[in-house]
DNA sequence: CTGAAAGCGCTAACAG
DNA sequence: CTGTTAGCGCTTTCAG
């Protein structure tokens, strides 16, 4: 023991060692004491329990962890925090892990495939127990095979160098939905500004938006697509730029959270109303889509759903279930009808006239589209 | 070694021990040539480095900790991550530990001081380098006992029991700000929800609302405070029963992020415009104030420069800076004037004639309040 | 420049 | 029930 300290503060240098020696005991009838071991004294728990708290000891993880060869962390990696999926994600994780006695590590790798790899190195060298990872599209085959063997999630995107179960939702699906809802509604002229296809989630979304044309036989103009990164000031410029189009679209489907504020923010400064001038379809739910007057017709994921999955998919590879391992989930997206969708004929016979909001917060399940106003 | 692999796949269970057999040298020398150490055989670091590579060697965060007696991550206790100041405050402290070669464990506590407990000693037993901490108003004796002596920051809030530098926003002040606005443009009847005041926060920013008042030598009626938890449930119905009142406030102050979102939406359930009805000042700054119609006036907190202060204030005492442990940094507020709020007379006189929104983005410091439009 | 040896704090046989 | 002993993977003297 090298510093006695005033009672009951924390002295991380206090080892099973000093309270064996202030007890005159040996050290391992302190670690079978203090692991509740079933062949001890129970007067000699008490003491012990009493010395730690005196002499302020504190288990030293790192020693527990070299004598079992286990680590006692979870990681989580995230490309960004400011997604409303991510940050429920981290939340919910985070208190999951807390249940479970382990640690969980957030880190963030900001769609940058060497701080992925600085981040899983890492956690490899802590002997993290498993990963729940968002794969950046550039992730590296060192990192692959950091990966290689450990229990591992894929988080919302999917990438082709790696073979771990996954849980992402159906982009596909969302977009087609939302896509059908506004053909049925007749707009022909419908521009999508979405992710680029280097990632999963870019590529699937985009197929959504073609595959509904194919089905419904309408002809789809390329330059209605716009693809670039996940961030506003993308699809601000992106649809400042189509609405220039001599023949601009009658509606916009965004193929992502932030990419939907930016198209607020160049509609805004374009001056036009929606659903008037044109109608809007966004991604996610943030809290104040319902608010917004009026409110935003969306795609929403059901983030809780996803993170549990997550998360649960994940403890099952910890705790080595038969075969906890299979599979990759893909949870159905919702279609959130409020107001800044509405027919094509509709918008432009009350043309001049202020239409008035619909209050909406209705949800419905894709795919029957059981819509609600 | 235990499992001779496929070249290149990581394999944790392969030691120092397993290369220096493989090279037919000695452990030692493999630990040199990979730490770099001044006097060893280039040669031989090449051998080992190709070694290492072929093997999947992956160095043992635990055993390093055991022998240096210190760890290797740095703690981040939040209160929930839904919040925007959290959510950058977590995305930068995770960026400027990642560029520390620090893992940084992110801790969601929910405000519950029992799940607080939990982490700091999880912490403690991973031996943390140091922590920046949200405190819990409930914060354990047992809890201050284990953070003594560590490296840490008190965010956001501060707690009575610790004694650790603390960044915060003075929310005094923007409180104070924002109500001499209202009571300058008219207002009298000015209510004001916010948080409890068991927390720091809730205490200070109160006292900007009644210090404002007392400086102007105007009455205050206590039955326009509401405190409560930082919930939008509480903000909601506490304004719907503000609303209610036989002299309803002409004039709302909220005194966090999530009550601004439950206060909109009692105002809208009651069918009330701003500014028209009501005059509101929200609390935070989220990408959608300024998209709302119209905008949201609010008191912003520079939420990047405080992670920012935070993360350095922590690696100033972890870099064992001479007086690096001092002080307590309170960030200056900013006012921002938006749409949501207007004179009293003004709002009274255009009674029934729907107001030009303002676009409003215009931003100013308190306290000088250089107001912008 | 390299090897041998000790020891970080803890757990788990194995003897008492 | 308890003490003795060994060893987890690594760094670091101390001798070659």
């Amino acid at each position: 023991m090298r510093k006695t300290s005033k009672l009951t503060v924390a002295d991380p240098s206090v080892t099973i060692k000093d309270i064996a020696g202030h007890l005159g005991i040996s050290h391992s009838t302190v670690s079978r004491a203090l692991s509740d071991h079933p062949y001890t004294n129970a007067e000699t728990k008490a003491k012990v329990r009493q010395a730690v708290e005196k002499l302020g000891y504190v288990p030293n993880a790192a020693a527990r962890s070299l004598r079992s060869d286990k680590g006692s962390l979870v990681g989580l990696i995230l490309p960004d925090i400011h997604n409303e999926l991510f940050t429920v994600t981290a939340q919910i994780v985070s208190h999951r892990c807390l249940k479970n006695g382990t640690p969980m590590v957030l880190a963030v790798s900001e769609d940058d495939s060497a701080a992925e790899l600085n981040h899983v190195t890492a956690l490899r060298q802590a002997r993290t127990l498993g990963i729940i990872l968002t794969p950046t599209p550039g992730l590296t085959e060192k990192t692959a095979s950091l990966l290689h063997g450990l229990p591992l999630v894929q988080y919302s995107r999917r990438h082709p160098k790696l073979s771990a179960p996954s849980v992402s939702v159906d982009g596909e699906r969302g977009v087609l939905v939302a896509t059908e809802h506004l053909l049925q509604i007749g707009h022909r002229r419908i521009a999508y500004v979405g992710m680029e296809s280097d990632k999963s989630t870019g590529a699937e979304r985009l197929a959504g938006y073609v595959k509904a044309h194919q089905k419904a036989g309408e002809d789809n103009d390329p330059a209605l697509r716009r693809l670039g990164t996940s961030h506003p000031d993308f699809a601000r410029a992106a649809v400042a730029d189509l609405l220039n189009l001599p023949d601009p679209p009658t509606a916009l489907i965004l193929g992502s959270n932030a990419l939907t504020v930016g198209a607020l923010k160049a509609l805004r400064h374009a001056g036009l109303e929606t659903p008037h001038d044109i109608s809007l379809i966004g991604w996610g739910d943030s809290s104040w889509f319902s608010l917004w007057r009026p409110g935003i017709t969306t795609i929403g994921m059901p983030t809780v759903e996803m993170a549990e999955a997550a998360a649960s998919q994940l403890m099952r590879q910890l705790s080595n279930e038969p075969d906890g391992a299979a599979g990759h989930v893909a949870i159905e997206p919702t279609f959130v009808l409020r107001g800044t969708t509405a027919p094509l004929e509709g918008a432009r016979r009350t043309k001049g006239s202020r239409r008035r909001a619909r209050s909406g917060s209705g949800k419905a399940r894709a795919p029957g589209s059981r819509l609600t106003t």
